[in-house]
DNA sequence: CTGCATCCTATAGGATACTG
DNA sequence: CAGTATCCTATAGGATGCAG
């Protein structure tokens, strides 16, 4: 998993060392899809097929990458049942609660700045 | 700007849509530095050494794109000032503020991700 | 001090095709 | 259905050096 090290050099006083955690979250949580697919997870269980249609453009190479590294990272379980065929479904661990705030509010966060966006177009169309 | 089209086609019960939000978010806020660079400019104005040596390894190259990719976005305001030599100051505007929960959140769950993953070192050791 | 210009590489992620 | 295998490209971001 690798944390990088406490290389970072502040100046005693101030607030610095805040920005290390945030950093450490990054090193897992970013990239294009892990928070996305975590957040298409929070509604239950899914299977490939579904989690593919829901997320909208994700390759199935890309998705199967992510999923076994939220896997690693026990945000995710795989469950397989022995029906005919074999039924796959991914779900969120436990664990994976603590991701949600920040989903939420990223979530909240998206809403808001959708919104402003289509404003400042229009106001920027009245001049 | 550009948020990228409706183009989700989700199952119409579902809650589909729940993620477009945080695509959104990601579209903006995603990549290497911006959280932790927001996150470092949440202790007040700073100026571009500092916020060099804050961060600790960012190359001002990317860190000038950073900025500038925030001031397009309205999260940061420079300000010049005529001292001799000039100084030359980020920091937050108001906006900004609606990130910081999610910094918040991020900050927090990055400090449990690294406690529980120095736990599982240890007991992984002792097995 | 505050950057910009140039060059360079690693990696994420897309396209496509195929398998049990 | 649930993926794997290959190939390919775009882009983020690092290294280095220079400039006002």
């Amino acid at each position: 998993m690798e944390i990088e090290g406490d290389k970072i050099k502040h100046t005693p006083e101030a607030c610095a060392g805040n920005i290390r955690p945030v950093k450490d979250a990054l090193y897992v949580l970013s990239g294009k899809w892990k928070l996305p697919l975590i957040g298409a997870l929070m509604d239950g269980p899914q299977r490939f097929n579904e989690l593919q249609r829901f997320l909208g453009d994700i390759t199935p190479k890309v998705l199967s990458k992510e999923l076994r590294e939220l896997e690693l990272n026990e945000f995710v379980e795989r469950k397989v049942f022995s029906t005919v065929p074999v039924t796959i479904t991914y779900e969120l661990t436990p664990y994976s609660q603590s991701v949600e705030k920040i989903i939420d509010e990223l979530r909240k966060w998206g809403i808001e700045h959708r919104e402003r966006i289509i404003k400042n177009r229009k106001s920027s169309t009245a001049a």
